[in-house]
DNA sequence: CTGAAAGCGCTTACAG
DNA sequence: CTGAAAGCGCTTACAG
């Protein structure tokens, strides 16, 4: 590393104390407005770049904030990411982000790390392995500010902004089956993780109240990945009860499903249904008959953070707050005409 | 924040320095193996948690590197940060991410903030404008490593992670003349940046073989995104003059060409061919016929961050090094019967 | 409006 | 193997 300039080498050339140009460059109202002008002027002229570390460690706030996810290529993950980085930016935070890999493991040991960093808050989207407990009353006792979004962790008094995924399927599900749709599978994520749970309870709701039976190999619980839909639907598919549709608990798991059906039953392509959750925003590539129930990712994100600042920057310990979001379904052959490139393009069946 | 347990709280009740302490749970030699167990045992039960803000202010090492992407939703560069942060954790750092969103000036301020948060090395990818030059130099002044993937910034003197890309569209191109195909429009990026002008070139290379003259109305620039795709794409259109494919510069901008032939060609849809960079893990969901122009990018996050682990930890200076890798063409409906699922899974036509 | 002191929580050298 | 000193580069709180 070359010499970093340090306050107190601007300090000397102007015959000031070092606390002054601290104060000058921070706009404190203490220092004159000449003299702050001076003291940017030369700070610019010597290439002065403060140091962070150092001025974290002192005023006990790093501007810092931690997300942690289970995944990001390909999930919907990257446009909270990407929502929540914008709006970081916009005030002034700097984002650390960690990948659990869907590990609970992983998962308590990036919140150590993210811990030891001193970050200010904490954004967390939780793995599907039944998350290691003890690390999160860590987290509430050293007071720090955790929003958990889209797949949280209850009873632990933290905020949470989610998505209502069990009327979320349900309407979904009643959608097929008032097309006609009797044979529906689900391919489900696991009842340990809340959106595993919500999801299959949705889908179970529609096939009662239409007073189908649930036929229990048509269900199957693993995961929330490729390798889950693939392997699960190709269980289905060599049994040789077929159904006329499909619903899958993420996208990447239809993409698993997806590759089942090329590879087991390439006579089924384009002619089963398949309805999965995802971003509105993918469903137009999908080569298959798809219904997507659209998840609001950049609103997630935007509202998670939103709150977390919230807890920061505020003084008192705010109760925490529990915002549920509405998915809303997206039929492409329907409604995709022009909406394409907005924001939140999706025409609303229901919200 | 509820009291934090510190160094000297260990050492106060062990009645010894906190020197030692910090010695023994780092496993500094200098310790006896008896009192080193002794000190973590007791850091455990005081639930110690190092702060590395301290730790990184006097030790002068962060173990923190900084991301700069222009943007992760839909994109590669999702891929390529769970490849960073994947190899980041094993080797023990942390990632701060940084989102340019396509814009120069946004990724100068990025760099800015992650210098003087004192990361110890940065890994970027430029944004389509033209760079603030200045703060690479600042960069280079502060002897800080960095190194650049999949989009460099010629000329700097630092490492690069890049893929082939003139080569790349060549033969891509070269591809579809020799299927039959003459009328070839080109979506392009801006030639201001190095993947959108290679890009360019192959395909103006891949004509020229053929002797086909370029026809300007159907080589657009513009940038990345969708919103090039659908613009550009559109004009083609409403000329009348329509192409038989067309080659879009990223896999966002295939998605505005699709948006554009929905709304302004509907009857086009499913017999224009189009081709265009991206990864090949998504080709299959596309409801055209699309080839695709497979980058590597989890290899791309591996190498970049290995060269830049390699240089961060070495003592003396490194000359740059520059790694190109090769991408190779994937054609969905004669080879993607059984490879889904691997992590490269993609047939070479060449690489 | 300016300054001198103390401290944030650790590590690095150096002496014993 | 253990310790006392100095320092990393800032900010906070208090006195003038």
């Amino acid at each position: 590393m070359g010499k970093r300039v340090r306050l107190i080498d601007i300090a000397r050339r102007l015959n000031i104390t070092k606390v002054s140009v601290s104060k000058a460059l921070r706009d404190h109202p203490d220092i004159s407005t000449e003299t702050r002008e001076l003291v940017k002027k030369t700070a610019a002229e010597m290439g002065y770049t403060p140091n962070l570390l150092a001025r974290s460690l002192s005023s006990q706030r790093s501007h810092t904030l931690g997300v942690v996810v289970p995944k990001i290529a390909h999930t919907f993950f990257s446009s909270c990411i990407e929502a929540i980085q914008e709006k970081a930016t916009e005030r002034g935070y700097g984002i650390v982000l960690a990948v659990s890999n869907e590990k609970a493991d992983l998962e308590r040991q990036h919140i150590e790390r993210l811990l030891a960093m001193r970050v200010d808050g904490l954004l967390v989207s939780a793995s599907k392995q039944p998350p290691d407990l003890a690390v999160y009353e860590q987290v509430r006792a050293m007071n720090m500010p955790l929003v958990f979004f889209d797949r949280q962790i209850e009873g632990l008094g933290f905020s949470s902004v989610t998505v209502d995924d069990r009327k979320g399927s349900f309407e979904a599900v009643n959608y097929l089956i008032e097309q006609g749709y009797r044979k529906i599978a689900h391919i489900a994520g696991t009842s340990a993780v809340t959106i595993g749970r919500e999801r299959r309870l949705g889908y179970e709701d529609a096939l009662r109240k239409h007073n189908i039976p649930l036929h229990a190999p048509w269900i199957i619980e693993g995961g929330f990945d490729e390798r889950h839909g693939f392997d699960a639907f190709g269980e289905i598919l060599q049994s040789g009860n077929i159904p006329e549709a499909v619903f899958a608990t993420t996208f990447p798991v239809s993409l698993g499903i997806r590759a089942a059906i090329r590879k087991y039953a390439p006579a089924l392509q384009g002619k089963l249904q398949i309805l999965s959750f995802g971003e509105g925003t993918m469903s137009e590539f999908h080569t298959y008959p798809h219904i997507c129930i659209n998840q609001p990712a950049h609103q997630i994100g935007k509202y998670a953070i939103e709150i977390l600042l919230n807890e920061v920057e505020s003084k008192e310990d705010k109760p925490p707050q529990h915002l549920v979001l509405n998915t809303s379904l997206i039929i492409p052959s329907r409604n995709h005409l022009d909406a394409t490139l907005d924001e939140v393009p999706l025409a609303r069946v229901k919200s």
